[in-house]
DNA sequence: TTGTATTAGTTACAATCGTAACTGTCGGTT
DNA sequence: AACCGACAGTTACGATTGTAACTAATACAA
């Protein structure tokens, strides 16, 4: 194979990762200065919030990447305030059904208003074209997650 | 404003953090399985690998967006290995200029070797003109991380 | 029915991390 | 020269994390 010189700056996991980690970092600091929100917890809000039906701790893991011992923290500490009920299932009883209480679903309708808000400014900070190209970058990205 | 219904999975924070979650993820896996590096010890190999001088702590920190704690503790481990060396600023000792030793640009090339082919994978995963609207929309982020 | 494997979720514990405080060095005032 | 603020890098410590072991429930085969 074609051996040319490795240059990191062109290597898509640390592209990525760096992009990510500037990205969320501002928005992160939003919702910790207004709720105190911890990033697991804003984004199993996120999870039940964009979702019509309720769901399981292992369906929010899978959603969100995220580790299922920090899926079940996250649960818990959401629980103690009161923005999701559990609810066991009738038939398995391993399993618990999330669903939010209405005071999580109106904060998750108040963050999910800043989270536009920093989305159209990432948008005006990109630029509409380049937004599209990641935009579909990422979805090819999803897809090869969905098929693994 | 128009109000449109908040879709998570339009979120670029969400989105790039699962993507970039799931990329780094399988290329980890190698480095740690080989070398027993951590992610920060391969961060910091690589900014020192990838760059012709040598460089100071908060350089790679700047360059690889990882806390001055993290490469503090990294560059110690990898100096513990005999991978990099230290070596005082003669005009101004608050700085450190790191380098790698021979043995650490040998196992930087190895794992460049490792990291080539990834991106191949990623490439051949992706398809070419998903990999180019990617790597656009990238480095539009990275021109805003410059500019910040 | 009994045993075994599997799955959902929790927890104990050790490792990792970031905040804040620290050391040591320098530049610029006065 | 003596002070002060700024900066590079380290470290102490509390918080967060992941691994592995656990509990509890189910499925399924013998």
């Amino acid at each position: 194979m074609a051996e040319e010189r490795f240059e990191l700056e062109t290597f898509l996991p640390y592209r990525l990762n760096r992009a990510a980690e500037f990205v969320a970092l501002r928005f992160a600091a939003q919702y910790k200065a207004r709720y105190q929100l911890t990033r697991p917890e804003w984004r199993t809000l996120a999870a039940l919030g964009s979702s019509r039906r309720s769901m399981t701790a292992t369906e929010i893991g899978a959603h969100s990447t995220m580790h299922k011992t920090k899926v079940s923290r996250a649960v818990f500490s959401l629980e103690q305030r009161r923005w999701l009920k559990r609810e066991e299932d009738g038939r398995d009883r391993r399993f618990e059904h999330l669903a939010l209480t209405p005071t999580g679903r109106q904060a998750y309708q108040e963050l999910t208003e800043l989270a536009s808000d920093y989305q159209a400014e990432l948008h005006s900070m990109l630029g509409a074209e380049n937004m599209e190209a990641l935009s579909q970058g990422l979805g090819a990205v999803e897809r090869a997650i969905n098929n693994r």
